[in-house]
DNA sequence: GTGAAAGCGCTAACAC
DNA sequence: GTGTTAGCGCTTTCAC
């Protein structure tokens, strides 16, 4: 049989479709016998309302996407754990895109922006996208972006200080007593804006320290994955003078660096001491575990669905935002070793 | 300004509306001259067919739900980035939720179906979820499961041999001679459907060998997490008479069991040997590398997909397939030691 | 091959 | 406080 519509309850009810709309949303105060007579006839024809015909209505589609580069990075998956729960509670759906870090598939998103596209707000973790790409965006779409960004004044920005943040990191293996000191997860610009910002951090704590940066010491890697720490490590370890600790730009990374180095019988923290970037659950377990910068991923999260959705309910243009979310350092075995 | 309508296209290409809907979604045939005529109106209004409006019309969301126990599994992060992409390329969209393990959350989904919700159907990896709760599902609700189930004729369920995948991997421990062996995971009817087949399958390894089970070796634990794992491995070496091998039933119980006995000393393979189950990629990283069993997780995301569409495009209601994807054991350093 | 027009089921302006 | 009704923008049956 086919699902019983507004109509059918009004019927039933013998009241008037505004009226069951009424009731079913709460809008218009109505009383409270005609309330019950529609109530009993929601439950006896098993009344649900049909939401695609409400989207249409309302132009509005209860969609939120969140986009970013790779699913099965635990720090996303940790993000998007604290995202989803967050969009619910506010009536709202998660759609969930991929973006493989490839920029051109960023860039058509901001670029077309929810036209065509059952959402209504986007929160978007780019990978590949330079600032300029940035400004040729649809300006009809509610957008926010996660991680730091030189601020453009259209968007909201929610991320932690990562200047800051790895000023902390390489100053915590400086003050073990590090002094040759690597740096795994650099990236040129304008794909790698979030790596530059920690090179940066990186820098500062060896000026602060006075203490030359060993420029060959700053490795490149296509992303912040196992896989590039490992291949960055092994590199490391090749040379003739090897660093004594590495800061590296996620904890994918310092996690793939440690295999590698325990791979060579390399001693972590006595002959290296590694530190990562991002907390996640996964270096809490390494054997030995791993130092890392913590970010508050539930602030990151909840701020960046709250300023979504107060941009998506606002007509006028709000002006970009610039969010800073809480770190803090986390000294674990692979820097200061087991105690 | 407002965004063009079909009705716009349609005036400026002087042909009906119907005509643009051909034109746009490629049914009948047009003539060469007027798809031209429509398309050039297309691009000069920038035309996008709205998909609310669309859905509405078609009664179709375009939209499948998943739905996992946790986001941060990385199990489930791997298999979502494959059904995430075969999704797509078929035109659909995904929706994912997290149910947090909550069988009244999982329960509610199947009972309610997708009226009320804007997707077409649904592919649920259940975990607290009894057999009888399947047999109220509501029938109008495309369904496929994922992980092995008693068949029920109703549904379709992908996912590898447990019973099989699990006698290989405890007879890998009994072929490195290891006879005190550890199952790590089990967990009581109805809510670990999938725990109680590996169950099954580590005991009739011990039979085929003719090895007895020592019952008080069967760990249960709440989850398949790190935390559990690693709980569990202590109050194993808490015991006088300690296993020499464990079989985890996730990667992330056996990570989480390497990382207590490595903090207590005992070393891993010599003193105890663990495998694990779900090929995630960290245990391709750990230190020692993770011994498990690798389940085909590209077939049980295409298959799925593709199951559910098919389900989704039928009009009659198909019945229930078991669907068997492929798996094999991989040895690494956690049974067979550094080589 | 193309046009006219009737829905899809809900929301909300407008009238009472 | 409630009823009437015109959309929302598309699909699709039915004629031509």
């Amino acid at each position: 049989m086919r699902d019983a519509t507004l109509r059918d309850v009004a019927l039933l009810a013998g009241v008037s479709a505004r009226t069951v709309s009424n009731v079913v949303n709460g809008y218009a105060p109505v009383t409270d016998r005609t309330r019950r007579k529609v109530e009993r006839a929601i439950v006896e024809l098993d009344y649900r309302p049909n939401v695609l015909a409400r989207n249409l209505a309302n132009g509005r589609s209860g969609q939120i996407a969140v986009v970013v580069p790779y699913l099965d990075t635990p720090y996303f998956a940790e993000l998007l754990q604290g995202i989803i729960p967050r969009a619910r509670e506010r009536g709202y759906n998660v759609l969930i895109d991929q973006t493989d870090g490839d920029a051109t598939h960023e860039r058509d998103l901001i670029r077309r922006g929810a036209r065509g596209f059952p959402f209504d707000g986007m929160i978007l973790s780019p990978l590949g996208l330079a600032q300029e790409d940035l400004s040729d965006h649809d300006p009809a779409l509610p957008l926010v972006i996660l991680g730091e960004r030189v601020s453009d004044g259209v968007f909201d920005h929610v991320g932690i200080d990562d200047v800051v943040a790895s000023h902390e990191a390489t100053r915590h293996l400086i003050d073990l007593g590090r002094r040759r000191i690597a740096a795994i997860g650099d990236q040129p610009y304008p794909t790698g804006e979030a790596a530059q910002l920690r090179t940066l951090g990186f820098r500062r704590a060896h000026e602060e320290a006075g203490l030359p940066v060993d420029e060959s010491l700053i490795i490149r890697t296509p992303r912040f994955n196992r896989v590039d720490g490992a291949d960055a490590m092994h590199r490391l370890l090749d040379r003739d003078d090897p660093p004594d600790a590495a800061f590296c730009y996620s904890d994918l990374v310092a996690l793939g660096a440690l295999h590698a180095a325990l791979e060579r019988g390399v001693r972590v923290p006595e002959d290296i001491a590694l530190i990562g970037y991002d907390d996640i659950e996964e270096g809490r377990y390494s054997n030995p575990t791993i130092s890392t910068v913590s970010p508050d991923k539930l602030t990151i999260a909840a701020t960046a669905v709250s300023r979504l959705l107060q941009r998506i309910g606002s007509t006028e243009a709000l002006p970009g935002v610039e969010v800073r979310a809480g770190h803090r350092l986390i000294a674990r075995q692979s820097t200061v070793g087991r105690r």
